[in-house]
DNA sequence: TATGAATGAGTCTTCATTCAT
DNA sequence: GATGAATGAAGACTCATTCAT
């Protein structure tokens, strides 16, 4: 199986993952509602979806969340540490919708399998894309993020994986030709992005966008070259 | 030729063009000394160049220009108008390099062709992925810095169409097959977008990138469906 | 009766003193702590009793108030919110100074009635000029205030419409002759302000003050004309 | 001749002035081109007159000028010294069409001669309410300007002597009755000062301002109380 | 342990004044 | 002597964080 090109990033961000993780978790022992951990984290993801990060002030958070200014600091480091949980989650709730969005190998025509991988990937990025773009602009948020969705199990490599997995599939059973795997990977989920950031920028609408998801696979499939 | 995806944003971003104009125009005027503004850009295009948008502050650049810290609103609007022009700066900068590292086509190997307009795509993209990224999350000076692109002759349009032209031209030629160009280029710049990614979040050295560079190229020319 | 010349206000500034409400009613219910409130209040009224507004820091009113930089913001909008309230309370105080000084009609000698009226007002427009003069250069500050003056029960208004009562009364009485209530309101107040006035500008002693006024009542009571 | 209310002035501000005039004196003399020094003066009157004092910058002041920035260091100790000649120059222009618009004592009806009088009042103290409302809130500026006035041969004396004069010499004529004369001129002068002052606040029209002149001078006449 | 008010460092921006050319 | 660009102090306002109740 190909490696993932995230890995190298444990060991750019675990020393600051470490340093965090050890502030946060004497601090989140102190918290012991549950409950009160919960709604921070809900209002802090339905900011984190409508707005950018650095528009989002704890005292939004606190009102979104119906709760008192200062609870966060009983439960998190700081307003970093809570939104990164927030933005962890919002991965997590995107990453679930995109998994059962995907079709099994092996059903249906490849090029209709191939579409609905790519219209997966692109919803999840045109969903992610706000996020994320907020995100960037916040170096040490970033930091944290990253460090963190390296701690958990899951994360971007399962997308990756996924993938890469449904092309080895597909090929094992000879419905594509031979190519390299994560080469391919990297052209349709880049042309995914692509799609994304275009829309994101100029507006497109979604009818569009999936004319090109389908223009694009195609292409993909059948290459440039000459026959 | 293919209309750019880009076309649409200059009905959108008219107005506030227009409206910018006028404000930068009328203090731009006032200091008229090309040494003192030109090291404000060149401060600000270095802290841009290094650091998220967000976290420059007037006194930084202030300081980095060896300069007090109200020149600037001698040369300029606001801090967003001296940003913009930093900004400006870099894209024309990078664009320059960009298009003089092009082959032409017809010349030498199709694949080495293709490799060589990746590639430049790739250096092109991850050396202003940071800026990018970092001017996404403040929508007042993306909105600036959109007119002030569409305001001027060049831009990315001129990549997005001089990547266009080529393929069409090498097409022309009898030595690539048929395919919806609009969507090779998606997928061409998009691949380039997503090593740039992974390059800047796994900190992947050059070398290695040229390789996936050349995977990726023979991938999208080759196909990925059966033969 | 007499409409007071201050009625045109009301329609000029109506729509502005509905916006400066909104933006006050939803910041104003954040402070819930009257004693901050107040002492913000107390230390803005002194110095805007004793210098002139524009010279006024929100930092000397904190300082004033004992209280850190930021705290006005969580009692009022801005800067000028907490301003032209301070000013409503002078106003009041002054205001209530000035309905309590006065005689009833019919009572006493007419002339030592009107002297005591005369004086009521001398020591209102003394108390309120540096105030009121400080205030007009301000235009904002000065639409804020009126608004705010203009939503209030009282005013300037009562002011008035008690002289005029007052006068009506008298010559209702008898004790008085007949003449032009509104134009001799005009002259009984505005002699009053160029007495305040000039005490202001030369620093006349109060005895001093007290004999013009004694003057002035006699001269308007008698005329200039031949008899 | 009674005395003006205005010579105790000198005493306050006397201290104020000798330094003021020190350093301007030492300046004054190193600008040595009259035409320089008198289109800053134009310049600074004719912004004095249509904006608050406290908004006018030196750069506004050159600019409307037609000069560079710095010239006035070289005419002026400083930026209040320049608007303190502004001022002077214009309370003489509109005293001096206050008193050309004055009626000889002995001609015409005595009503209409006190309302022509009292009309110049009001025309005067309408034309400079916004510079001295303006000027009112600088405190510094105030000194400075009071202390200039009573250097100068003329002045605020004047209008106040030439009011005085009148009605002694027309009381001397028979045209009046008995009364004080200094009592009298507060009476008359505010009045129009309230006239200017409602007519200010309210925009109240000229039309109107006209009929109230002529009510107040009446009633001024007549007096209130009973024949 | 939740509350929410106080804190104060930090941000952008303005403008009187100086001084090299 | 005129120029006009540089200076930098000062002002209003924001908001993450602390802490008394």
């Amino acid at each position: 199986m190909s490696p993932s090109p995230f890995d190298h990033l444990a060991s750019a961000h675990r020393r600051l993952a470490d340093a965090h993780r050890a502030v946060r978790e004497k601090v989140t022992r102190s918290g012991s509602s549950p409950e009160i951990r919960e709604k921070l984290v809900d209002a802090a993801e339905r900011l984190v979806a409508e707005r950018q990060v650095s528009t989002i002030t704890t005292r939004d958070i606190a009102r979104a969340a119906g709760l008192s200014d200062g609870v966060l600091y009983n439960y998190f480091a700081d307003k970093n540490d809570l939104v990164v949980a927030a933005l962890v989650r919002r991965v997590d709730v995107e990453l679930a919708a995109f998994q059962a969005a995907l079709p099994t190998s092996g059903e249906g025509d490849v090029e209709e399998g191939l579409v609905a991988y790519a219209r997966a990937i692109l919803d999840f990025a045109t969903a992610m894309m706000p996020t994320i773009v907020g995100l960037m602009s916040e170096p040490d948020l970033l930091h944290q993020f990253l460090a963190e969705i390296h701690d958990r199990e899951y994360g971007i490599h399962r997308e990756y994986e996924r993938i890469v997995a449904y092309l080895e599939a597909e090929r094992g059973l000879g419905r594509l030709g031979e190519f390299d795997v994560e080469a391919a990977v990297t052209a349709l989920v880049g042309s995914m992005v692509a799609l994304a950031i275009g829309g994101m920028v100029t507006g497109r609408d979604e009818a569009e966008s999936r004319e090109q998801v389908r223009a694009v696979v195609r292409t993909l499939l059948g290459g440039l070259g000459r026959p």
